[in-house]
DNA sequence: TACCATATTGCATTCGCATTCATTCACGAC
DNA sequence: GTCGTGAATGAATGCGAATGCAATATGGTA
């Protein structure tokens, strides 16, 4: 009974040769068919217990794995989720990434990283997302891409724009409800008793940008506050926001500025003390919006809206985990509600 | 002559069907065969110019692009740079991360995020990284992985280790001289009169902070400077650095602290200003390691070593992007050199 | 005992492209 | 005009796993 079972020889030796053992080989070798070691290692396959055991039993030994890119080409499924990115310097975007990949992670999906560089030929780098197949695309990137370029990247591959939100276009969008959350700020602002107010824009086309600013001013008007003046920052970058404040102030007599996010917002705050000669919040307040990790920090202690990442990550991961082709049947607009995070910046 | 040539017809009407065309179809919509396709896309294949022109126009008309899985399990390479990340909090890396992943992209490697979580089975999570068949493995952790799970996890795979040095482990490590930097440090300390000084390490244990930790105190002591005291902060973070340096000033007389990195540095900075009630530099000088985005900031001002990130990038991006397998054969330990940069946080 | 339903297993094919091998063709040299 | 040389092309095979289908085994039933 006892069948002669070949000793896996060519496990050490071969650290030069490179070649992995495959699942045919692992078969000859304890006897059976490429068929059984295949369903060994796929869960629910039509296989008895005993011989699934036995084959993952020696191929834990001989430290076979499936080669992944075989499978890949058989079930034409990759396990990838296409991560487009552009704007790393910003905290949140790598905080939301970080959270996003291990939870990918978690459930067997893989993160490729497509990093858009301003400035360069879209489609051509984009051309390599459309080739390698992935499951899924995932656009965490507020700037930059067009939906146009967006349709022809992803190609009828389901797609998910995080923070950012493109109607009729043929994706999902998730974004936390910006407009809610600016006119929260607003609010806030008002029952501070700020009255002479002012806003800093981003890159002011962004969706993000144009969401946080209608809702902010029409806020401000409703409750019947002064829009002193707004700027437009031109970049989400510390320096932009430091000089957009030092000409918010300038000349004109304002109690509060609503930065189009932290990072501006940060760099506002250090302008106002150190070039501008305010004390904040005392002379003038100041608020953000995305609660980066620096906002927190007890010199900044910024007042801000923060975006509920974990939600974000959540939905995102059971939309792409699931049945994908949901995605592109049901785009769907996703708003995640936020939460105002009142610090110092804004009274004591 | 004018052979009869079928149309592209369903280019546009399946969107449901989701399959692409393949090179087989293509082939014979133009009366070719699949290996001239396959050659026309292939550089320096042996094909005839006019053929060539003639399949990527019609290629490019049909919206035809090669299926990069197929053409990974029979070329058996898969232009896909395994990442290993395990820190995204600290803004070096994400800068680091950034740069590697454009200059990759832009050498046609694509990069596969592996995101390891602290405290979580690291082999199981590394189990996917095997099954890849990545080209090549860059690990950007500073901490966490032993070089017994490195090995196992790269498994015979070209590695470099970005930031952190284990010898006699078979992979390529690049480095910047931690060592020399924290010497540059202790100079300048020094040229700036501060004699009593003080060091934080992060994490003890990693080989940047025993390196930093080296340099500078070797140097210390050479120079007849005063080691007041050490401090662990146990973590890199800016809460940690906070904590560390008002345990330093704590009935201590001390003229100038060097962190391990700038995010340490940045919050004992805040800390000691705030809380410690220190001018920095007058009453005590601060300098930091790695020169993050934020080092430069106008409020913070840090005198810190600067990384030569895009040197590493450039070397990363030369040994990953020719030929890998010398990676595996001659493993070698790179040192960049960094440079010192003086700004306000060591004098005026 | 014979027979059908179900559970296992192996065989053969498929996924889409790269590449080897053989064939054909064109051009020069002798 | 013949043979040699090299380029261009197509047919066929391989990469490694998944899977439809057929074959076999198992168990229960009449």
């Amino acid at each position: 009974m006892a069948k002669e079972i070949s000793k896996p020889q060519a496990t050490s030796a071969d650290t030069g040769g490179r070649r992995a053992t495959t699942a045919r080989e692992l078969a000859k070798m304890l006897g059976v068919s490429q068929s059984a070691v295949s369903r060994a290692f796929t869960p629910g396959a039509s296989i008895a217990a005993p011989l699934r055991e036995r084959i993952l039993k020696f191929a834990a030994e001989i430290d076979y794995q499936p080669n992944a890119i075989a499978s890949m080409l058989s079930k034409s499924r990759t396990n990838i989720i296409g991560i487009v990115v552009s704007d790393m310097r910003n905290p949140f975007y790598p905080a939301l990434i970080e959270r996003l990949s291990r939870a990918l992670q978690r459930i067997g999906l893989q993160s490729l990283l497509f990093n858009i560089a301003p400035g360069t030929n879209l489609e051509e780098q984009l051309t390599a997302l459309r080739r390698y197949n992935v499951d899924a695309v995932i656009v965490i990137s507020a700037t930059i891409l067009s939906g146009q370029t967006l349709s022809w990247a992803t190609e009828g591959r389901p797609a998910i724009l995080i923070n950012r939100v493109i109607e009729d276009i043929n994706m999902s969008c998730i974004a936390c409800n910006n407009s809610e959350g600016a006119s929260a700020i607003a609010e806030h602002f008002y029952e501070r008793g700020h009255k002479r107010v002012a806003y800093v824009a981003g890159l002011s086309h962004t969706t993000t940008n144009r969401e946080r600013q209608y809702g902010f001013i029409t806020r401000v008007a409703e409750l019947g506050m002064t829009l002193t003046s707004q700027a437009d920052a031109g970049e989400y970058s510390y320096e932009a926001g430091r000089r957009a404040a030092l000409e918010i102030i300038k000349g004109k007599s304002v109690d509060a500025i609503f930065f189009a996010n932290d990072l501006l917002a940060i760099g506002g705050l250090d302008a106002l003390r150190e070039e501008g000669g305010c004390r904040v919040p005392e002379d003038i307040a100041v608020a953000g919006f995305d609660d980066i990790a620096m906002a927190a920090w007890p010199h900044y202690n910024l007042t801000t809206f923060s975006q509920p990442i974990d939600d974000i990550v959540r939905v995102v991961v059971e939309k792409v985990g699931s049945n994908t082709m949901q995605l592109l049947e049901q785009p769907e607009i996703i708003r995640l509600s936020g939460e105002l995070v009142k610090r110092k910046t804004t009274g004591l």
